[in-house]
RNA sequence: GCCUCAGUAGCUCAGUUGGUUAGAGCGGCGGACUGUUAAUCCGUAGGUCAAAGGUUCAAGUCCUUUCUGAGGCGCCA
Protein backbone atom coordinates (compact mmCIF):
# COMPACT_ATOMS: atom_id res chain seq x y z
CA UNK A 1 0.00 0.00 0.00
CA UNK A 2 2.99 2.07 0.27
CA UNK A 3 3.85 2.56 -3.16
CA UNK A 4 0.56 3.44 -4.21
CA UNK A 5 0.93 6.57 -4.76
CA UNK A 6 -0.69 9.81 -6.67
CA UNK A 7 0.34 9.31 -10.26
CA UNK A 8 1.37 5.31 -9.69
CA UNK A 9 0.53 2.33 -12.42
CA UNK A 10 -1.05 -0.01 -10.86
CA UNK A 11 -3.53 -3.46 -11.77
CA UNK A 12 -5.96 -4.03 -9.41
CA UNK A 13 -8.19 -7.46 -9.68
CA UNK A 14 -11.27 -7.89 -7.15
CA UNK A 15 -15.02 -7.96 -6.97
CA UNK A 16 -17.24 -5.17 -8.54
CA UNK A 17 -20.20 -4.05 -6.31
CA UNK A 18 -22.27 -1.44 -5.67
CA UNK A 19 -20.28 1.68 -4.28
CA UNK A 20 -21.86 2.95 -0.76
CA UNK A 21 -19.57 6.34 -1.44
CA UNK A 22 -20.85 8.83 -3.49
CA UNK A 23 -20.87 10.81 -6.48
CA UNK A 24 -20.53 6.81 -8.07
CA UNK A 25 -22.35 4.00 -8.28
CA UNK A 26 -19.58 0.99 -8.69
CA UNK A 27 -16.33 0.54 -6.99
CA UNK A 28 -13.87 -2.53 -7.14
CA UNK A 29 -13.51 -4.53 -3.95
CA UNK A 30 -9.95 -5.55 -4.65
CA UNK A 31 -8.65 -8.91 -3.52
CA UNK A 32 -4.71 -8.11 -5.35
CA UNK A 33 -3.17 -5.11 -6.24
CA UNK A 34 -0.03 -5.10 -8.58
CA UNK A 35 1.91 -1.63 -8.55
CA UNK A 36 3.31 -2.00 -12.16
CA UNK A 37 4.94 1.83 -12.53
CA UNK A 38 5.75 3.62 -8.86
CA UNK A 39 5.89 7.32 -8.92
CA UNK A 40 7.92 9.29 -6.53
CA UNK A 41 5.49 12.16 -5.17
CA UNK A 42 8.53 14.62 -4.52
CA UNK A 43 9.27 14.55 -7.68
CA UNK A 44 6.32 14.00 -9.98
CA UNK A 45 5.56 17.76 -11.20
CA UNK A 46 1.56 16.92 -11.14
CA UNK A 47 -0.52 17.03 -7.77
CA UNK A 48 -4.40 16.03 -7.06
CA UNK A 49 -5.24 19.76 -7.16
CA UNK A 50 -6.04 22.37 -9.86
CA UNK A 51 -2.56 23.57 -11.48
CA UNK A 52 -2.71 26.31 -14.12
CA UNK A 53 -2.84 25.76 -17.99
CA UNK A 54 0.20 27.43 -18.14
CA UNK A 55 2.17 25.57 -15.53
CA UNK A 56 0.69 22.26 -17.64
CA UNK A 57 1.86 23.69 -20.80
CA UNK A 58 5.52 23.45 -19.85
CA UNK A 59 5.33 19.76 -19.03
CA UNK A 60 3.17 19.09 -21.91
CA UNK A 61 4.41 15.53 -21.87
CA UNK A 62 2.44 14.52 -18.76
CA UNK A 63 -0.50 16.79 -18.82
CA UNK A 64 -3.11 14.03 -20.89
CA UNK A 65 -3.06 12.89 -17.66
CA UNK A 66 -5.14 15.51 -15.89
CA UNK A 67 -8.70 15.06 -16.10
CA UNK A 68 -8.94 18.75 -18.26
CA UNK A 69 -6.39 17.13 -21.24
CA UNK A 70 -7.56 13.99 -21.59
CA UNK A 71 -11.11 15.39 -22.00
CA UNK A 72 -10.06 17.67 -24.61
CA UNK A 73 -8.02 15.37 -26.37
CA UNK A 74 -11.05 12.64 -26.62
CA UNK A 75 -12.88 15.43 -27.82
CA UNK A 76 -10.44 16.21 -30.47
CA UNK A 77 -10.44 12.70 -31.30
CA UNK A 78 -14.22 12.86 -31.73
CA UNK A 79 -14.56 15.84 -33.92
CA UNK A 80 -11.74 14.45 -36.32
CA UNK A 81 -13.06 11.26 -36.65
CA UNK A 82 -17.22 13.74 -37.15
CA UNK A 83 -15.35 15.28 -39.95
CA UNK A 84 -14.16 12.37 -41.67
CA UNK A 85 -17.77 10.63 -41.07
CA UNK A 86 -19.65 13.86 -42.36
CA UNK A 87 -17.63 14.12 -45.50
CA UNK A 88 -17.58 10.13 -46.32
CA UNK A 89 -21.78 9.94 -46.39
CA UNK A 90 -21.54 13.08 -48.99
CA UNK A 91 -19.59 11.12 -51.06
CA UNK A 92 -16.37 13.46 -50.51
CA UNK A 93 -12.92 11.82 -51.14
CA UNK A 94 -9.98 12.24 -48.98
CA UNK A 95 -7.07 13.70 -50.99
CA UNK A 96 -3.78 13.57 -49.17
CA UNK A 97 -2.28 16.76 -50.10
CA UNK A 98 1.78 17.14 -50.34
CA UNK A 99 2.95 18.02 -46.89
CA UNK A 100 6.51 19.00 -48.77
CA UNK A 101 5.74 21.69 -51.61
CA UNK A 102 7.87 23.15 -54.24
CA UNK A 103 5.38 25.52 -54.61
CA UNK A 104 5.91 29.51 -52.54
CA UNK A 105 3.99 31.01 -54.48
CA UNK A 106 0.80 30.69 -52.40
CA UNK A 107 0.33 33.83 -50.18
CA UNK A 108 -0.61 31.98 -47.25
CA UNK A 109 2.54 33.33 -45.62
CA UNK A 110 5.63 32.82 -44.64
CA UNK A 111 7.08 29.08 -44.74
CA UNK A 112 9.42 26.77 -43.41
CA UNK A 113 12.61 25.90 -45.53
CA UNK A 114 13.31 22.07 -46.43
CA UNK A 115 16.53 21.51 -47.46
CA UNK A 116 19.25 18.77 -46.71
CA UNK A 117 22.15 21.77 -48.22
CA UNK A 118 24.71 21.95 -45.35
CA UNK A 119 24.11 25.78 -43.50
CA UNK A 120 27.83 26.12 -43.58
CA UNK A 121 29.33 26.44 -47.15
CA UNK A 122 26.47 25.46 -49.51
CA UNK A 123 26.78 24.89 -52.89
CA UNK A 124 26.65 28.48 -54.99
CA UNK A 125 25.86 28.84 -58.72
CA UNK A 126 27.57 31.66 -60.76
CA UNK A 127 26.39 34.69 -59.30
CA UNK A 128 27.04 33.63 -56.17
CA UNK A 129 23.48 32.71 -54.90
CA UNK A 130 22.81 29.43 -53.00
CA UNK A 131 22.27 26.78 -55.56
CA UNK A 132 19.04 24.88 -54.93
CA UNK A 133 19.47 22.33 -57.94
CA UNK A 134 22.02 20.71 -55.66
CA UNK A 135 19.16 20.31 -52.72
CA UNK A 136 17.61 16.89 -52.18
CA UNK A 137 14.47 17.73 -54.72
CA UNK A 138 16.46 19.71 -57.31
CA UNK A 139 15.06 22.52 -56.02
CA UNK A 140 14.14 24.86 -53.16
CA UNK A 141 11.13 23.54 -51.15
CA UNK A 142 9.15 24.32 -48.36
CA UNK A 143 6.69 22.95 -45.81
CA UNK A 144 2.67 23.31 -47.08
CA UNK A 145 0.79 26.48 -46.20
CA UNK A 146 -2.17 25.24 -47.48
CA UNK A 147 -3.69 22.03 -49.53
CA UNK A 148 -5.95 24.21 -51.55
CA UNK A 149 -4.41 24.32 -54.58
CA UNK A 150 -3.54 20.65 -55.01
CA UNK A 151 -7.42 20.14 -53.51
CA UNK A 152 -8.68 22.17 -57.09
CA UNK A 153 -6.95 19.43 -59.24
CA UNK A 154 -8.50 16.43 -57.42
CA UNK A 155 -11.84 18.48 -57.33
CA UNK A 156 -11.64 19.27 -61.29
CA UNK A 157 -11.69 15.46 -61.33
CA UNK A 158 -13.32 13.39 -58.13
CA UNK A 159 -15.96 16.26 -57.65
CA UNK A 160 -16.02 16.55 -54.17
CA UNK A 161 -12.52 16.18 -52.32
CA UNK A 162 -11.57 17.24 -48.96
CA UNK A 163 -8.06 17.22 -47.08
CA UNK A 164 -6.97 17.00 -43.79
CA UNK A 165 -3.50 17.39 -42.60
CA UNK A 166 -0.93 19.34 -40.90
CA UNK A 167 -0.32 22.81 -42.13
CA UNK A 168 2.93 25.38 -41.37
CA UNK A 169 3.29 28.64 -40.85
CA UNK A 170 6.53 30.42 -40.31
CA UNK A 171 4.64 34.11 -39.23
CA UNK A 172 5.81 35.19 -35.72
CA UNK A 173 2.01 34.78 -34.41
CA UNK A 174 1.73 35.31 -30.57
CA UNK A 175 -1.70 35.03 -30.31
CA UNK A 176 -4.20 32.38 -28.27
CA UNK A 177 -5.55 31.61 -31.89
CA UNK A 178 -2.56 30.85 -33.96
CA UNK A 179 0.22 27.74 -34.20
CA UNK A 180 3.33 27.18 -36.62
CA UNK A 181 1.70 24.11 -37.11
CA UNK A 182 -1.85 23.22 -36.77
CA UNK A 183 -4.46 21.04 -38.68
CA UNK A 184 -6.78 21.99 -41.78
CA UNK A 185 -9.50 20.98 -43.41
CA UNK A 186 -10.02 22.09 -46.79
CA UNK A 187 -13.20 20.77 -49.01
CA UNK A 188 -12.68 21.78 -52.36
CA UNK A 189 -16.06 21.21 -54.56
CA UNK A 190 -16.85 20.97 -58.31
CA UNK A 191 -19.53 22.81 -60.11
CA UNK A 192 -20.33 24.52 -56.67
CA UNK A 193 -20.68 28.45 -56.02
CA UNK A 194 -20.70 30.94 -53.06
CA UNK A 195 -23.66 29.49 -52.09
CA UNK A 196 -23.02 26.15 -52.05
CA UNK A 197 -20.02 26.80 -50.43
CA UNK A 198 -21.12 28.91 -47.39
CA UNK A 199 -24.14 25.83 -47.04
CA UNK A 200 -21.66 23.08 -46.87
CA UNK A 201 -19.36 24.45 -43.98
CA UNK A 202 -22.51 25.51 -41.73
CA UNK A 203 -23.70 21.98 -42.60
CA UNK A 204 -20.30 20.48 -41.28
CA UNK A 205 -19.73 22.78 -38.53
CA UNK A 206 -23.42 22.13 -37.18
CA UNK A 207 -22.47 18.09 -38.01
CA UNK A 208 -19.55 17.86 -35.80
CA UNK A 209 -20.59 20.10 -33.41
CA UNK A 210 -24.02 17.66 -32.82
CA UNK A 211 -21.54 14.51 -32.87
CA UNK A 212 -19.28 15.86 -30.16
CA UNK A 213 -22.30 16.67 -27.64
CA UNK A 214 -23.97 13.19 -28.16
CA UNK A 215 -20.51 11.29 -27.87
CA UNK A 216 -18.77 13.10 -25.61
CA UNK A 217 -21.10 14.47 -23.09
CA UNK A 218 -19.48 13.54 -20.00
CA UNK A 219 -16.82 15.29 -21.21
CA UNK A 220 -18.25 18.50 -22.51
CA UNK A 221 -20.10 18.60 -18.73
CA UNK A 222 -16.56 18.20 -17.31
CA UNK A 223 -14.96 20.76 -19.01
CA UNK A 224 -18.85 23.11 -18.88
CA UNK A 225 -17.93 22.58 -15.38
CA UNK A 226 -13.72 23.85 -15.70
CA UNK A 227 -14.85 26.78 -16.86
CA UNK A 228 -17.77 28.06 -14.81
CA UNK A 229 -14.90 27.21 -11.97
CA UNK A 230 -12.64 29.72 -13.86
CA UNK A 231 -15.04 32.04 -14.62
CA UNK A 232 -16.14 32.90 -10.75
CA UNK A 233 -12.77 34.81 -10.72
CA UNK A 234 -14.10 37.01 -13.45
CA UNK A 235 -15.49 40.16 -12.86
CA UNK A 236 -19.12 40.07 -13.73
CA UNK A 237 -19.15 41.75 -17.45
CA UNK A 238 -16.33 39.81 -18.78
CA UNK A 239 -18.64 36.27 -17.85
CA UNK A 240 -20.05 34.45 -21.00
CA UNK A 241 -23.66 34.48 -21.01
CA UNK A 242 -24.11 30.71 -21.88
CA UNK A 243 -22.43 27.62 -20.49
CA UNK A 244 -20.43 25.76 -22.99
CA UNK A 245 -23.24 22.93 -24.07
CA UNK A 246 -25.97 25.44 -23.41
CA UNK A 247 -23.46 27.68 -26.37
CA UNK A 248 -22.93 24.52 -28.46
CA UNK A 249 -26.42 23.79 -28.74
CA UNK A 250 -27.49 27.35 -29.79
CA UNK A 251 -25.18 26.75 -32.46
CA UNK A 252 -26.11 23.82 -33.93
CA UNK A 253 -29.45 25.17 -33.77
CA UNK A 254 -30.02 28.66 -35.47
CA UNK A 255 -28.63 29.38 -39.09
CA UNK A 256 -25.24 31.67 -39.29
CA UNK A 257 -25.82 35.05 -40.39
CA UNK A 258 -24.85 35.91 -43.46
CA UNK A 259 -24.27 39.57 -45.00
CA UNK A 260 -21.51 40.99 -47.51
CA UNK A 261 -18.57 42.99 -46.67
CA UNK A 262 -20.66 45.77 -47.54
CA UNK A 263 -23.49 45.35 -45.56
CA UNK A 264 -21.11 44.88 -42.53
CA UNK A 265 -19.24 48.06 -43.19
CA UNK A 266 -22.62 49.76 -42.97
CA UNK A 267 -23.38 48.51 -39.59
CA UNK A 268 -19.90 49.15 -38.02
CA UNK A 269 -19.99 52.54 -39.94
CA UNK A 270 -23.08 53.03 -37.71
CA UNK A 271 -22.47 51.41 -34.51
CA UNK A 272 -22.51 52.58 -31.49
CA UNK A 273 -18.35 52.34 -30.79
CA UNK A 274 -17.46 53.42 -34.50
CA UNK A 275 -19.45 56.71 -33.50
CA UNK A 276 -17.93 57.25 -30.12
CA UNK A 277 -14.54 56.57 -30.78
CA UNK A 278 -14.05 53.49 -29.04
CA UNK A 279 -12.94 51.39 -31.85
CA UNK A 280 -9.12 51.69 -31.83
CA UNK A 281 -9.30 51.42 -36.00
CA UNK A 282 -12.22 53.95 -36.88
CA UNK A 283 -14.04 52.08 -39.49
CA UNK A 284 -14.12 55.83 -42.43
CA UNK A 285 -15.50 54.01 -45.80
CA UNK A 286 -15.32 50.96 -47.85
CA UNK A 287 -12.30 48.93 -48.88
CA UNK A 288 -10.39 48.55 -45.79
CA UNK A 289 -9.82 45.10 -44.49
CA UNK A 290 -11.50 44.32 -41.03
CA UNK A 291 -9.80 44.56 -37.70
CA UNK A 292 -10.01 41.76 -34.99
CA UNK A 293 -12.09 44.45 -33.02
CA UNK A 294 -14.46 44.78 -35.72
CA UNK A 295 -15.10 41.02 -36.34
CA UNK A 296 -15.71 40.80 -32.37
CA UNK A 297 -18.40 43.19 -32.48
CA UNK A 298 -20.43 42.06 -35.13
CA UNK A 299 -20.44 38.48 -33.71
CA UNK A 300 -20.28 38.95 -30.05
CA UNK A 301 -22.32 42.42 -29.52
CA UNK A 302 -24.50 42.85 -32.48
CA UNK A 303 -25.79 39.49 -33.86
CA UNK A 304 -24.72 37.46 -31.06
CA UNK A 305 -24.04 34.16 -33.14
CA UNK A 306 -21.26 32.92 -35.97
CA UNK A 307 -21.46 35.44 -38.73
CA UNK A 308 -20.36 34.67 -42.60
CA UNK A 309 -18.98 37.18 -44.40
CA UNK A 310 -18.77 37.74 -47.72
CA UNK A 311 -18.24 39.44 -51.31
CA UNK A 312 -15.24 40.79 -49.68
CA UNK A 313 -13.37 43.75 -52.02
CA UNK A 314 -10.66 42.11 -54.25
CA UNK A 315 -7.84 44.36 -53.34
CA UNK A 316 -7.71 42.52 -49.36
CA UNK A 317 -8.42 38.41 -50.30
CA UNK A 318 -6.17 36.39 -52.58
CA UNK A 319 -5.57 35.95 -56.30
CA UNK A 320 -7.53 32.53 -56.93
CA UNK A 321 -11.06 34.00 -55.22
CA UNK A 322 -13.44 34.80 -57.95
CA UNK A 323 -14.10 38.19 -59.65
CA UNK A 324 -17.48 39.53 -58.87
CA UNK A 325 -19.40 41.66 -61.51
CA UNK A 326 -20.19 45.00 -60.43
CA UNK A 327 -22.82 46.49 -58.79
CA UNK A 328 -23.50 49.66 -58.11
CA UNK A 329 -24.26 49.62 -54.86
CA UNK A 330 -20.97 48.67 -53.94
CA UNK A 331 -18.19 51.05 -54.45
CA UNK A 332 -15.16 49.15 -55.85
CA UNK A 333 -14.91 45.76 -57.37
CA UNK A 334 -14.98 42.70 -54.64
CA UNK A 335 -14.58 38.70 -54.95
CA UNK A 336 -16.28 35.73 -53.71
CA UNK A 337 -15.06 35.36 -50.55
CA UNK A 338 -16.74 34.20 -47.22
CA UNK A 339 -14.94 33.83 -43.68
CA UNK A 340 -16.91 32.40 -40.81
CA UNK A 341 -16.49 34.25 -37.67
CA UNK A 342 -17.38 32.17 -34.34
CA UNK A 343 -17.37 34.31 -31.12
CA UNK A 344 -14.32 34.02 -29.28
CA UNK A 345 -12.35 32.53 -32.03
CA UNK A 346 -12.76 35.17 -34.80
CA UNK A 347 -12.36 33.57 -38.09
CA UNK A 348 -12.94 29.83 -38.30
CA UNK A 349 -13.58 29.19 -41.77
CA UNK A 350 -11.76 30.98 -45.07
CA UNK A 351 -12.96 30.47 -48.53
CA UNK A 352 -14.06 31.01 -51.83
CA UNK A 353 -15.49 30.36 -54.66
CA UNK A 354 -12.24 29.91 -57.02
CA UNK A 355 -11.83 32.15 -59.93
CA UNK A 356 -12.42 29.18 -62.56
CA UNK A 357 -11.71 32.02 -66.24
CA UNK A 358 -8.23 31.39 -67.49
CA UNK A 359 -7.84 34.78 -68.69
CA UNK A 360 -8.94 36.47 -65.41
CA UNK A 361 -7.36 34.61 -63.39
CA UNK A 362 -4.00 35.67 -64.90
CA UNK A 363 -4.59 39.33 -65.61
CA UNK A 364 -5.45 38.78 -61.56
CA UNK A 365 -2.15 37.18 -60.68
CA UNK A 366 -0.03 39.60 -63.12
CA UNK A 367 -1.84 41.87 -60.49
CA UNK A 368 -0.55 40.69 -57.59
CA UNK A 369 3.03 39.61 -58.75
CA UNK A 370 2.28 35.86 -58.46
CA UNK A 371 5.05 34.31 -60.66
CA UNK A 372 3.04 32.44 -63.66
CA UNK A 373 5.69 30.37 -64.93
CA UNK A 374 5.68 29.02 -61.07
CA UNK A 375 1.81 27.78 -61.49
CA UNK A 376 1.70 26.68 -64.68
CA UNK A 377 0.31 23.20 -63.29
CA UNK A 378 -2.30 25.07 -61.61
CA UNK A 379 -3.51 27.24 -64.33
CA UNK A 380 -3.70 24.06 -66.72
CA UNK A 381 -7.22 23.27 -64.74
CA UNK A 382 -8.28 26.89 -66.75
CA UNK A 383 -6.91 25.49 -69.86
CA UNK A 384 -8.69 22.31 -69.73
CA UNK A 385 -12.33 21.77 -69.00
CA UNK A 386 -12.03 24.51 -66.01
CA UNK A 387 -15.55 24.50 -64.40
CA UNK A 388 -16.75 26.52 -61.57
CA UNK A 389 -15.80 25.35 -58.09
CA UNK A 390 -15.43 26.16 -54.39
CA UNK A 391 -14.05 25.26 -51.41
CA UNK A 392 -12.44 26.47 -47.64
CA UNK A 393 -10.25 26.23 -45.45
CA UNK A 394 -11.20 25.61 -41.40
CA UNK A 395 -8.67 25.23 -38.80
CA UNK A 396 -8.90 22.06 -36.99
CA UNK A 397 -7.58 23.43 -33.63
CA UNK A 398 -9.96 26.55 -33.87
CA UNK A 399 -13.09 24.06 -33.82
CA UNK A 400 -11.73 22.08 -31.10
CA UNK A 401 -10.70 25.16 -29.01
CA UNK A 402 -14.63 26.10 -29.88
CA UNK A 403 -16.04 23.10 -29.10
CA UNK A 404 -13.62 22.66 -25.39
CA UNK A 405 -14.25 26.18 -24.51
CA UNK A 406 -10.43 26.14 -23.77
CA UNK A 407 -8.89 29.84 -24.44
CA UNK A 408 -5.61 28.88 -25.68
CA UNK A 409 -5.12 27.27 -29.18
CA UNK A 410 -1.95 25.54 -27.56
CA UNK A 411 -3.65 23.79 -24.96
CA UNK A 412 -5.89 21.87 -27.96
CA UNK A 413 -3.28 20.34 -29.53
CA UNK A 414 -0.89 17.68 -27.89
CA UNK A 415 2.53 19.25 -28.28
CA UNK A 416 2.03 22.90 -29.86
CA UNK A 417 4.47 24.90 -31.51
CA UNK A 418 4.77 28.12 -32.12
CA UNK A 419 7.72 31.15 -32.03
CA UNK A 420 10.18 29.83 -29.68
CA UNK A 421 8.77 26.68 -29.05
CA UNK A 422 9.07 23.25 -30.29
CA UNK A 423 9.16 21.06 -27.01
CA UNK A 424 8.85 17.44 -26.39
C1' G B 1 7.28 42.23 -34.95
C1' C B 2 4.68 46.00 -31.56
C1' C B 3 2.16 47.20 -26.73
C1' U B 4 0.76 45.88 -21.59
C1' C B 5 1.17 42.84 -17.27
C1' A B 6 3.65 39.14 -14.40
C1' G B 7 7.97 35.94 -12.29
C1' U B 8 8.34 34.90 -4.06
C1' A B 9 8.69 27.04 -1.20
C1' G B 10 7.37 21.15 -5.45
C1' C B 11 2.23 23.71 -6.87
C1' U B 12 -1.34 28.10 -6.04
C1' C B 13 -0.63 32.67 -3.91
C1' A B 14 -0.05 36.88 0.22
C1' G B 15 3.98 40.13 1.45
C1' U B 16 1.62 47.74 3.38
C1' U B 17 4.82 54.29 2.06
C1' G B 18 11.96 50.35 0.94
C1' G B 19 13.08 48.91 7.56
C1' U B 20 14.75 43.34 12.22
C1' U B 21 14.71 36.16 11.81
C1' A B 22 10.02 36.15 4.06
C1' G B 23 4.22 33.88 5.35
C1' A B 24 -0.36 30.79 4.17
C1' G B 25 -2.99 26.77 1.73
C1' C B 26 -2.13 22.45 -0.95
C1' G B 27 1.76 18.80 -1.81
C1' G B 28 6.08 15.99 0.88
C1' C B 29 7.82 13.49 5.37
C1' G B 30 6.44 11.39 10.65
C1' G B 31 2.16 10.09 13.53
C1' A B 32 -3.24 9.60 14.68
C1' C B 33 -7.91 8.58 12.69
C1' U B 34 -10.78 6.77 8.74
C1' G B 35 -16.46 4.10 3.85
C1' U B 36 -12.91 7.97 1.69
C1' U B 37 -14.18 11.07 -3.47
C1' A B 38 -9.33 17.70 -3.49
C1' A B 39 -10.68 13.10 3.37
C1' U B 40 -9.67 15.01 8.42
C1' C B 41 -6.48 16.18 12.84
C1' C B 42 -1.41 16.88 15.18
C1' G B 43 3.72 17.56 14.22
C1' U B 44 7.77 18.63 10.78
C1' A B 45 11.17 19.84 6.78
C1' G B 46 11.35 23.01 2.62
C1' G B 47 12.99 29.66 -0.24
C1' U B 48 20.25 32.53 -4.07
C1' C B 49 12.38 36.27 -3.75
C1' A B 50 13.83 34.54 -12.48
C1' A B 51 19.25 36.30 -13.65
C1' A B 52 22.89 40.23 -13.81
C1' G B 53 24.00 45.18 -12.74
C1' G B 54 22.69 49.81 -10.21
C1' U B 55 20.44 53.50 -6.39
C1' U B 56 20.37 53.40 -0.85
C1' C B 57 22.61 53.20 5.86
C1' A B 58 19.03 49.36 4.24
C1' A B 59 15.96 46.20 -1.75
C1' G B 60 11.29 40.63 -2.45
C1' U B 61 9.77 46.02 -2.73
C1' C B 62 12.88 51.48 -6.63
C1' C B 63 15.86 51.88 -11.61
C1' U B 64 18.41 49.42 -16.10
C1' U B 65 19.33 45.14 -19.11
C1' U B 66 18.44 40.04 -20.17
C1' C B 67 15.50 35.52 -19.82
C1' U B 68 10.74 33.13 -19.16
C1' G B 69 5.35 33.23 -19.05
C1' A B 70 0.50 35.52 -19.96
C1' G B 71 -2.89 38.91 -22.45
C1' G B 72 -3.89 42.37 -26.55
C1' C B 73 -2.64 43.86 -31.76
C1' G B 74 -0.75 42.58 -36.62
C1' C B 75 -0.21 38.11 -40.08
C1' C B 76 -4.27 34.15 -40.76
C1' A B 77 -7.11 28.90 -40.20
Amino acid sequence: MDRIKFGAAIGARGELIASQGKGQTVELKAQDIVVYGDCNPEEYPLQPKKQTLEYLREIAHLRFRTNTFAAVFRVRHALAFAIHQFFNDRGFFYIHSPIITGSDAEGAGEMFRVTTLPFDGPPRNEAGEIDFKEDFFGRSTNLTVSGQLEAELAALALSEVYTFGPTFRAENSNTTRHLAEFWMIEPEVAFADLQDNMQLAEDMLQYVIKYALKHCAEDLALLEERLIEEEKSKPQDQRSEMALTEKLHFVTGNEFVRLTYTEAIDILRNSNPNKKGKFQYKIEGWGADLQSEHERYLVEKHFKKPVILTNYPAAIKAFYMRQDEPREDVPGPTVSAMDILFPGIGEIVGGSQREERYDRLVQRMAEMHIPEEEMQWFLDTRRFGSCPHAGFGLGFERLVLFVTGMSNIRDVIPFPRFPGSAEF
